[in-house]
DNA sequence: CCACTGCCTTGACCTTGATCAAACCTGCCA
DNA sequence: TGGCAGGTTTGATCAAGGTCAAGGCAGTGG
């Protein structure tokens, strides 16, 4: 069952809209849309003109870059609770500036760009967070052309690792992936044959231990310094 | 000479302030203060706590990240009338994400966060600007993930001569560069050597014509089609 | 006017990760 | 249950761009 409490108590949990009064957070409810998506489904394509942007309640979904060759590049996975697409708004043209698919069946609310700035207008508390929001993936963007240029493709995959263990270190450091490894792969800018074979490397050397979509971090010392050194 | 009046002109002169009335602009032009930076010297260091953000009034900053190994990829070189780092205000940690050095003698004004904020606390429009220009910034940072991953270092070379071009197009198609070589390859990730060595191939292949520091594009037909496919 | 320094170029060689091709799973559905 | 499809692994080879080393070419200051 999916009415407007559930929507609400979704965007309410999502700092973007954590500051919202009931009146606002009403006005916002009241006129999104939700959107499912079949797996394989493509949400919008990049240069198309954008008039809202998004929030994952179930699945997954992706963004993408193509290449003239249809080569693609994953962006990022966007899952539940996490929003997208919030800052294009604000960009002259505003048109997607990726395209979007569903890696699984998902579910989504779409909200209208016009709503929300209005809401924008009357609040810098919530523009304050936006921008919050904006500068953490100002630095996401940063960290990841650093680590394109400044490191190699082994790099890239250990952090990827270390940044999916939990925060609590206690209890038996194992991932589970939660996506195909090509599109890990991907994402980390590695051709998926590659990320193959670092994994066996990796676990030749005793520092993971691979079992299908299961990956122990073996030997988190050694993991670390890989990427510090 | 240098006094407030030509600071308010150079503020003005910049998107994010534009929209800020005298008022407004008195409390930023009394609370801010002028930097000289002598060719070479460090204006900050990755990871060192912010708590203002500048403006170029002269010269060139070149903001930069290393790697451990003392690599250095540059990631912008900033320009009279431009600003930077103030979207670190918005950081948890607000610890400056980037090292900054003077490539020649600059001259640049630093704003307060704090006082910056206090007017953006009251203005929803300059919130907007602000979010106009983040948004710009991270549609930047995707275009350079999409070519560092998605097309080689001749395609980022040629559409960097593409874009220097000025708009009017019928004058002579020529650039002359203002930075050293060695940082404009760092910045589009290029070993120096390979980014002579592509120039070099462009020139044999009639493509363009290098004297030093000017490049004139000789067939800007073919070049725009080296980045279209 | 010379020599020093920093930048750029050129050449020979090397390394990382890409490409191509084939085999291998595993889950799913007929 | 058998076969098919998607994803993954493995092996052999390739190529783009990096590394190392040596010269060249200014511009600058003594």
């Amino acid at each position: 069952m999916t009415d407007s409490t559930d929507n609400s108590l979704w965007l309410r949990r999502n700092y973007l809209f954590s500051g919202l009064n009931d009146d606002e957070l009403k006005i916002i409810t009241g006129s999104l849309q939700e959107l499912n998506l079949e797996e394989g489904r493509t949400l919008f394509e990049h240069g198309h003109p954008a008039d809202r942007f998004f929030m994952v309640i179930e699945g997954q979904i992706k963004l993408y870059r193509l290449s003239e060759e249809g080569d693609e590049k994953v962006i990022e996975i966007v899952r539940p609770g996490e929003t997208f697409a919030e800052a294009v708004m604000f960009m002259s043209g505003k048109l997607f500036p990726v395209n979007a698919n569903a890696l699984v069946k998902s579910r989504l609310l779409a909200i209208p760009s016009a709503v929300f700035k209005d809401l924008l207008h009357k609040s810098p508390d919530s523009c304050f967070r936006l921008m919050a929001d904006m500068s953490q993936r100002l630095h996401k963007r940063l960290n990841e052309i650093d680590s394109l240029t400044l490191h190699n493709a082994t790099y890239r995959l250990v952090g990827y690792l270390l940044r999916e263990l939990p925060e609590n270190v206690l209890q038996s450091p194992e991932i589970v992936l939660t996506t195909p490894k090509h599109i890990i792969a991907s994402q980390l800018s590695i051709k998926p044959e590659t990320f193959s074979r670092i994994l066996t490397r990796l676990s030749r050397d005793g520092l993971i231990v691979v079992r299908g979509n299961s990956i122990v971090l073996a030997d988190l010392a050694r993991l670390r310094k890989e990427v510090e050194l």
